[in-house]
DNA sequence: ACCGAACGTGAGACATTCTTCACGTTCGAG
DNA sequence: CTCGAACGTGAAGAATGTCTCACGTTCGGT
């Protein structure tokens, strides 16, 4: 279960693509039972035997699919990536974008709360993928690119931003949104004016750089 | 390893208080272990072996003080909370409190950071309370805790800010020092920026009620 | 010096889970 | 309709981890 350092990863194996209807049904039930499993229980606690019960097929058929463990929580963690890639390409090609920064903010948190909420799998990603070592790679490339996308909307819609701190704004702003996201599902009773509270924190903290482009 | 859903949790067995001095040393090293442990493989990926070998003792002594390996993990919460509670008292009781609430903020936070340096497995811990279901209470009992001394604070510096809004701010600050400690964790280079950049935010976004006091 | 209590140990019982594989089934091209 | 390829299955193998327990050692009061 557990790789002691020395191991040199034996190359997963390579794995059946499916190429039949029924075998594309399958993978994509594994693929989202795997998101519920995983959501529920966290990456360690999660069994294979559990996936493949949700999934309603042996567990036989995982491994016709991914190689291991690993291989199916690194499969998931891509469909995410993409999706979070899909949503930020709709925000940033979108209307939104003409509006104020304010409005943006508001409206943006909102959006990417509602992904959250669509996603059921996708926080438990998230969060899994800061667990172990093995996995804090791909997490750490959503973030970025998460932050990424941040920043260049800073740059258009703030340009009073200093250039030097922008990304290390938009990286704040991204793991200040996963920790009330991820505190908001632990006390749901709170996580309504906890993200009330943090959108206004959130305009509070950028406002005079909002403000300068009416203050000349 | 998992508790199946029925498991009506069968009253972990009471263990020997140690009364000697050697035993004593043994409880501490063993706690001692356990935080490098935990911290550095996160709750489930640390085991016992890994435990009672690094404090040079073997896994029968362990199973003389704790139960299982939960109760280790909550008898290594407990501690620390012990030692959080201790390090605000400290502060709620000091100088600090006479200065203005943009040095608290400026100082508390820079005390945290050195809290959390000085104890390793704290974080480690603080991160792993929120992982499974089993331990979720402890650790919210901590950031409850955590928010509270905090939301002392501001009604004492702060009498501005609005009392129905008070805790929810509190709240926010512990999650968002939570989440920005554990990221400069993972990626050391930015934590210095990302924590100069989270003073920032907080103070810029507390400023206005800062400000009334000197307004009228 | 003696002795009962406290202590320390680690092999192994027991349990869980990942992963493989040989076998049976279904599909679809010809 | 035929047949090879793709597919699905789950019992069994292999690995790892938690926790117990019978035994040997050390302590400290008398």
């Amino acid at each position: 279960m557990k790789k002691r350092v020395s191991t040199p990863e034996p190359e997963p194996a390579a794995r059946r693509i499916p190429t039949q209807e029924r075998a594309k049904k399958r993978f994509a039930a594994i693929l989202d039972a795997a998101a519920h499993v995983f959501a529920d229980e966290g990456y360690e606690a999660a069994t294979m035997e559990a996936i493949a019960a949700r999934a309603e097929t042996s567990i036989g058929s995982i491994y016709q699919f991914f190689p291991n463990k690993t291989a199916l929580f690194h499969a998931l963690a891509r469909h995410y990536h993409g999706k979070l890639r899909a949503f930020f390409d709709l925000l940033l090609t979108g209307p939104l974008l003409e509006r104020p920064w304010a409005e943006i903010l508001d409206s943006g948190i909102d959006a990417f709360l509602a992904f959250h909420a669509h996603e059921p799998g996708f926080r438990a990603v998230w969060v899994g993928l800061h667990l172990t070592d093995e996995l804090v790679t791909e997490g750490e490339a959503i973030n970025r690119d998460f932050a990424l996308r941040i920043a260049s909307i800073i740059e258009v819609k703030l340009p009073a931003v200093p250039a030097a701190r922008r990304q290390t704004i938009a990286t704040l702003m991204v793991e200040i949104l996963t920790a009330v996201i991820i505190a908001g599902a632990r006390r749901p009773a709170e996580a309504g004016p906890l993200m009330d509270e943090t959108k206004l924190l959130l305009r509070g903290y950028l406002a005079p750089y909002d403000a300068v482009r009416y203050a000349r």
